[in-house]
DNA sequence: TTATCTGCAAAAGGTTTGCAACTGA
DNA sequence: TCAGTTGCAAACCTTTTGCAGATAA
């Protein structure tokens, strides 16, 4: 059975022109479905680990096309940019420091805010902490 | 007549055991007086044009120290890191996508936040959008 | 059929490191 | 004096690009 968030974006994709080609189905998938901030490069090795023949370079174009259709955020931790894939409402974050699960909230508290003097077009509100399952593994 | 952040900023650093050195004290003051968000080779360009010697090697260095102490903050904006000074206190960002301009506000909407399930040890609360002077240079 | 996509290899950028000379405390 | 700092050049990584073969529609 396809996640419907997976078929949303598929369609998305394709009004673009773009195809649905294997690899990028089963990039899409991994990366919609296991919510985590990436590294392309852990993308890549988390795809290639079942089995899926793909290139690095189909990663980051991937990436990139979900990043201009606001559809990827990208993270900068540690020195190392980390993605996550972003449904279209706006939402807030809450972003595990030890795994880097990331889990999407849709009541978010600053909405309607009102800011003199300053045209805003868009905002972000994150969470940094640690998740319940790793607090239980910490103890 | 000094800018008491400076100030501040040297004692923390000086506390650290770094000493405070011509080049080091130049780019300083330039990231915490100048507030927009830069690549760091903006700010090498930036300091270089004040007929000022520095190398790109010391900028990177500087701003790393300052990420490692929670003083500097980075954001990837359309696929380039930019960097900008944070004030020790915690306070949400008005960030003009036009010049990059960076504004604190320092009463958090956010501040007391509960969340069930997860252990928050930082939040960070952003607004983008196009500050008051930018507007009027667009008419 | 054909415009798009793929992966490879190469190129391009950005960032860090090694090091000898320099400098603040 | 001497531990920390500097800038250069080289090394290192990440990301992008060119291209010939493959593929979705």
């Amino acid at each position: 059975m396809e996640n419907e968030m997976v078929v949303m974006v598929s369609e998305k994709l394709h009004q673009k022109g773009m195809r649905m080609t294997k690899p990028r189905k089963e990039a899409l998938e991994l990366f919609i479905t296991e919510h985590h901030l990436r590294t392309p490069k852990e993308l890549f090795e988390d795809i290639s680990r079942k089995n899926i023949k793909i290139g690095l370079t189909t990663i980051y174009r991937m990436v990139n096309s979900l990043m201009e259709m606001n559809l990827a955020r990208a993270y900068s931790i540690e020195g190392e940019l980390r993605y996550i894939f972003c449904p279209p409402d706006h939402h807030y974050h809450f972003i595990c420091l030890n795994c880097f699960k990331v889990e999407d909230v849709f009541d978010c508290p600053v909405k309607d805010m009102k800011i003199k003097h300053f045209k805003v077009q868009s905002h972000q509100l994150d969470f940094f902490g640690i998740c319940e399952d790793c607090q239980k593994l910490k103890g």
